[in-house]
DNA sequence: CTCTTTCTAACGATATATGGTTAGTTTTTA
DNA sequence: TAAAAACTAACCATATATCGTTAGAAAGAG
């Protein structure tokens, strides 16, 4: 899988699990000490986030593990 | 845990994987399309990678799926 | 329709990821 | 100890991550 749809299946995981807890962009972006526009480039795919990044700020963020996260993204992935 | 101590854990998680399988950083190098210089700075942790280098180019250069990747890295930082 | 909230877009600045080259050091082995 | 293998270091170039700002579009509530 090729870079740009990894991503964009990330991004449209994160918005899953935002969604799911009832946030905003702008809620996940106060957790995670970023802002809302970011937060929806990243929702979009327009980014590659670090590995640092998604588990030492982003799951935390999301009230997960890190395994869960990439678990729960794997799953993800499959389904698309 | 700050980023420059998550690098350096994953650093040294990549290089035990690979010294468990008996590859030099070469060895490595050439299954990610990469050369040793770099493998060397990854394992020494001078850089942060993408979650989709992670998960989409090593982990499976190393004969793992991400969740096992991430799941093992996991406990090797517990244990350090 | 109007006001508010939410999200998208398009920038800028700085740091760094990625892939590459060349050189030199350390370790292994013959 | 000499040669080979393995690793580290120091760069360069290009793309992009990260964090920030400003503007505007889309959606919902009143």
């Amino acid at each position: 899988m090729d870079k740009r749809h990894f991503n964009h299946l990330l991004g449209g995981f994160i918005r899953s699990k935002r969604e799911e807890i009832g946030w905003t962009q702008s809620d996940l972006a106060s957790r995670i000490g970023n802002n809302s526009q970011n937060v929806s480039a990243i929702e979009r795919g327009m980014v590659s986030p670090t590995l640092y990044w998604c588990s030492e700020i982003l799951a935390p963020a999301l009230d997960m593990t890190s395994v869960d996260f990439l678990t729960e993204f794997e799953k993800f992935k499959q389904d698309k």
